[in-house]
DNA sequence: TATGAATGAGAGTTCATTCAT
DNA sequence: AATGAATGAACTCTCATTCAT
């Protein structure tokens, strides 16, 4: 029993919506699992379509947040994308619904403007990084999207397979798959 | 006006799934883009969840197929991963809509035993190549599916990519990503 | 694999028109129990209610041939009551699904004119019969359907519990039923 | 605008069940008869099947509830034919649209076995009454099922004929039927 | 003549949304 | 502010009917 029901009904979305998706999770379903009427979410949300929307924003904020915050911008690109890499771990670990949310929902028919702008917000900070990166050598030259889905793809599978329990996480494998990742991208 | 129409069905559905997902795309839709009747399809399906299994499960295969015909078993487990990595991308690029649809209803909850036992099939057969790999001492000691993710994860998010524009194919893009790709399993 | 296809139709439809009403039997029901293609019944029938008039039509005009047939006019009343009566358990008894047909059919919505004219006919018999009875002081004076419900309310009734096997038939109980019968509605 | 919606939607699918029958009556019909929206009947039903069930029923209780009390027990046989047999009139009378509905749906496909019991429950309270009379020697030694087709046949036939105008109640013809129906199972 | 694939109107049912309480 | 009963548009699916073969 929260304090705030609007919380409420954003984990309880954040949930349904990943695991059934966007079109596959009714009003009443969210409803349920928040432990609030219907109607009540309606207070908070002019429509299904809002609320996504919402959610996916506030979901993408977070993340950008949790990744982007204490980067050690005079460090090396080498330990920037160790830091980036683990807070990827970390956030997607931690926050498994919101991680599996954004991913899936991402590129949504029912995602407006400003989600998109958000998110593309913050690949842009990463793609940043990515560039300085190239810049200095230590990065292969290709284009920066490419790079991300390098680095960002094995990620969306491996959370996927650590909640399915395919794979189990470890510290070591995690230095492991950094390693690899950074493999990938750096020029050998 | 083609002969076939559960091919038209298949060809509609395929590429509403891909697009909006199996429960923001209605029967009607479906319908409407294989210029059918809507009681068509039931001549075909017993209903909705039998067409997106009947259809994952024809997309798997033909993937799968499309993946494992003509590998080079005698071959360096290099030249087997060049191999793969070609096809996956020849298949991606020449059926997006298949590859998509596949890649964002793999873990559907209205999947059924069949199709999820006709994808691990499948999965099986890049274990099976992954671990060859592994007793040889050239590919990383991963988790077979850690390995997978680290290879398929990129694809899946390029294709998407290439789908909206963000980035363009060429035989030199393909190269390097197979590089990267290979550099990050292999043991360095 | 009768020769007259039309026959098939009429004896498909009567059984499950009997079973299951007339909103409840479908034409594909009707195709696959008479073993013709569902196109096929088109050929001798407008449309479903043009099916079930015809067959109701046909089934009363049997029905009524049966009972009429024979009717001993210059016996007595009681002996044209035996008569009558066990004339309207044989057809019921060899003929259990078109009696019950016409009975839970008689009244439907979707009978037209021509079928209803020709129940009427068949009543109408039945009536003079009743009334001849009357005159003669044998029969009480009831209004002439009430008489009619008195005997064929039971006869529909009992027929059903043969047909469920809640009842079994034996001359003795028609012997019985008939005493019983001629009881309610004669003088006493 | 009546305060009970569920008890509106009762009262309309009654009389289109009993006019029209199961399947030839429609959510929308009923909705409509109810002034209710059509999604509004499954708030209180599952489904259509649930809700005839519901209904059937509620109506075989009440019939049941009508017909059985009172019963003078310590009566004679007689009293207690005439006591039920005017029940029943009584009943069929007042709850014209229930008691068709009940007689056209009993042995429906649709009902369920709680329906099929309550049905079979008011039964045997019946065939208790018949069974006692014949022990006392009053009443005819046919099977009890025979007894109730003999004087429950022409209940029906007879409350549909005054229901369509054919035949009109009196206090005089009632008596008339009793005496009919009595002398049918009774020992003369 | 006979068929059954094809159709779309309309069935049963669900669900986003509203609104009286 | 919070609810959930009520709604009807829209969904999935069925079936009377047509028509090319």
């Amino acid at each position: 029993m929260s304090k705030n029901k609007q919380e409420d009904v954003f984990e309880a979305a954040m949930q349904l919506f990943a695991e059934r998706g966007y079109d596959g999770t009714t009003i009443p379903m969210i409803a349920d699992k928040a432990k609030v009427g219907a109607g009540t979410i309606y207070r908070y949300f002019d429509n299904k379509e809002a609320l996504v929307n919402s959610l996916f924003t506030k979901c993408v904020l977070q993340f950008s947040e949790a990744i982007r915050s204490d980067l050690p911008f005079h460090s090396t690109i080498r330990e920037q994308f160790t830091h980036i890499f683990n807070r990827l771990f970390d956030f997607a670990r931690n926050n498994v619904e919101a991680f599996l949310f954004i991913n899936s929902h991402e590129g949504g028919y029912y995602l407006d403007d400003h989600s998109k702008e958000t998110f593309n917000d913050f690949l842009s900070f990463i793609i940043g990084v990515i560039e300085k990166g190239q810049e200095q050598g230590f990065i292969r030259s290709l284009p920066s999207c490419a790079l991300i889905a390098t680095v960002y793809g094995p990620v969306v599978m491996l959370v996927k397979m650590m909640e399915t329990g395919e794979l189990t996480y470890t510290e070591d494998l995690l230095k492991e798959l950094e390693e690899s990742s950074w493999n990938a991208i750096r020029i050998i």
